[in-house]
DNA sequence: GCCGTTTTCGGCCCGACTGTTTTCAGTCG
């Protein structure tokens, strides 16, 4: 963790024990901003604080510019060091719970000593918290079914929070004198959004020189098992990382081999077999000859898949899907890539919830070399996120309308609004209103506990209104913290079949939304696809890379998104609804 | 805690939902 991660982490637990002592809720938030703007802070916010220049930060006062100094200055801080003394350190655990607040986690701690997930899942058991004033049977039977939620999910990390730690070990590799090829396999390199454990292969003359290193990062908390051509570490997060160190002529299969999945590796094998050959992570061998190996002919996995009848087949479709036969009869996708993009929907900006400007996302767009942009601040009822009034949204309007004025014809910015889907169906805008808009993203923000009849009925009656460009994050799912809401999606893909709406990919690492499992029921139905990063800030637009991983694991090509048309076919597409 | 300022302290986002309780507190977004 740096320095920056680590005062920010402070700040946030600080926060959470706060929290706990039933202090002023603003103080408490306070932290919470203090934490937010510390791990956003374009700038050497390090630098700033150990100068004592932070005063002019928004949002940092006199005592969080201490308290940071002090931080940045000593690594340590007294003032939490004291606070954290009054709790047990598991306790931080029990805010993982859902439906489980500080105010009811207070109380459990006072009266039970419930400080940590184990003790509180004994107490429920026992019926101990059942008796507790404030607590009935649906309270208790929530919080075991969201510690049960958190156990199956305990070990796995959601692959945008590891992609970062990923690509800096895999730099590592590739920097180190003796590595030849290196690359990350296994469930990353086929784009799953959960990882349980990261998986190098290294090709190298000297594996001992390489492992030595690899176990001898400074990010190692354990060394799980170390050979000579094969180690396991754990990282100080709690990820396993895997190393696989082989030749140069093996790595082709090994690199297949760890990229799996295990369906898809059992299936290629027993195709090398009926073509006479044993496939494993060291080469392809004619059967009962183990002398020859046709491996001196294969470099590359696209040389492996021909030497078995295949055309190459894209990491991210190894899932045992029908991928094998696909290529056999040379009927695969051509899959959508980053540089397909011309422009992307759904993206916030500070007149809701967001954190840039229109210009300053307009700008950053621009350098992203897209051709336009959808802004899409969230509707009124989203009091929350600041959501817009009918007044300041038709100001948006004009104000959109004039940059556009302003701009060059080979950029355009579209007006429209990522608007609530209220509970019975209805939105939160007259029709007139988004009528005047260039596309609507309806999503669901409220009532989630709707049965799933309720919910798709409730989706449907949104994918009819003519306003309605597309549905935005389909189930609600928050990735390892929040499921996704009961809501029929078979049923909802047909709707948008037959209104012409599209659906997005949410391409925030924390939704990924429709999961892309769905897609290619929905592309097979004629259901559009957006991608969209649901940019809060101008750095969020870099999700678009993990939404076109989905859209590739859903064997999604360009002519599936809408968001790959240019500048000139965009705008009929948006407005084909209304026009049918 | 921070901010803005009528410079010394009041306002700071707030409504829906849920479960529990019987009028409301806690959680969530």
């Amino acid at each position: 963790m740096d320095k920056r991660d680590l005062i920010a982490d402070v700040l946030k637990k600080i926060a959470i024990l706060l929290e706990l002592k039933g202090e002023n809720a603003f103080k408490i938030r306070a932290y919470r901003t203090g934490s937010e703007i510390v791990e956003t802070y374009s700038g050497d916010i390090i630098k700033l604080a150990l100068d004592d220049d932070l005063k002019n930060i928004k949002g940092i006062g006199t005592a969080l510019a201490q308290k940071i100094h002090e931080l940045a200055a000593t690594g340590k801080l007294e003032y939490f060091e004291n606070l954290k003394s009054e709790f047990p350190q598991s306790i931080f655990n029990l805010f993982n719970i859902s439906n489980l607040g500080p105010k009811k986690t207070k109380i459990l701690y006072d009266q039970l000593g419930i400080d940590s997930i184990p003790k509180l899942k004994q107490f429920c058991e026992s019926g101990e918290v059942g008796e507790i004033s404030g607590f009935g049977k649906k309270s208790v039977s929530k919080i075991l079914d969201s510690i049960s939620f958190h156990e199956d999910n305990a070990n796995t990390f959601r692959s945008g929070d590891v992609a970062p730690i990923a690509e800096n070990i895999l730099e590592f590799l590739r920097s180190h004198p003796d590595t030849e090829q290196a690359t990350i396999a296994g469930s990353y390199r086929r784009g799953k959004e959960i990882l349980h454990d990261l998986d190098f292969i290294v090709s190298t003359k000297s594996p001992e020189s390489i492992i030595h290193s690899f176990t001898n990062m400074n990010t190692v908390a354990e060394i799980i098992s170390k050979g000579s051509t094969k180690s396991s570490i754990r990282l100080d997060n709690g990820l396993q990382c895997d190393l696989r160190a082989v030749s140069n002529a093996e790595y082709p299969f090994t690199l297949n081999y760890f990229t799996g999945s295990k369906g898809h590796n059992i299936q290629i094998r027993a195709l090398a077999l009926n073509k006479g050959y044993k496939l494993n992570e060291y080469g392809l061998i004619p059967k009962g000859d183990t002398d020859s190996s046709i491996s001196d002919s294969i470099h590359t996995e696209s040389d492996l898949y021909e030497a078995l009848g295949l055309k190459m087949i894209h990491p991210c479709l190894r899932e045992n899907s029908g991928e094998i036969e696909a290529s056999a009869e040379n009927k695969l996708p051509k899959l959508v890539t980053l540089e397909n993009l011309r422009g992307t929907f759904h993206n916030h900006t500070t007149a809701s919830d967001g954190k840039n400007t229109l210009e300053e996302m307009t700008e950053a767009a621009k350098d992203l070399g897209l051709q336009y942009l959808g802004i899409s601040d969230h509707s009124k009822s989203s009091v929350q996120a600041n959501g817009l009034s009918t007044e300041r949204l038709l100001a948006q309007i004009k104000e959109i309308q004039s940059l556009n004025n302003s701009s060059p014809n080979d950029f355009r910015i579209f007006s429209g609004v990522e608007c609530d889907i209220l509970k019975d169906g209805t939105l939160d805008y007259d029709d007139e209103i988004l009528a005047k808009l260039d596309y609507c993203v309806a999503s669901i923000h409220s009532s989630f506990s709707l049965t799933e009849k309720e919910m798709t009925s409730r989706v449907i009656k949104a994918i009819e209104n003519p306003n309605v460009t597309m549905i935005g994050h389909l189930t609600g799912r928050l990735l390892l913290s929040r499921k996704p809401y009961s809501i029929n999606v078979p049923k909802v893909i047909d709707a948008c079949a037959s209104n012409h709406t599209h659906i997005e990919i949410n391409a925030n690492p924390r939704r990924l939304d429709m999961d892309w499992r769905w897609w290619r029921q929905a592309k097979d139905k004629g259901v559009k696809c957006s991608i969209n990063p649901d940019a809060h800030r101008i750095e969020h637009f870099q999700f678009l890379h993990f939404g076109v991983k989905i859209a590739q694991k859903g064997w999604l090509e360009p002519n599936d998104i809408i968001n790959c048309l240019p500048l000139n076919e965009i705008e009929s597409t948006l407005n084909k609804k209304q026009n049918l």
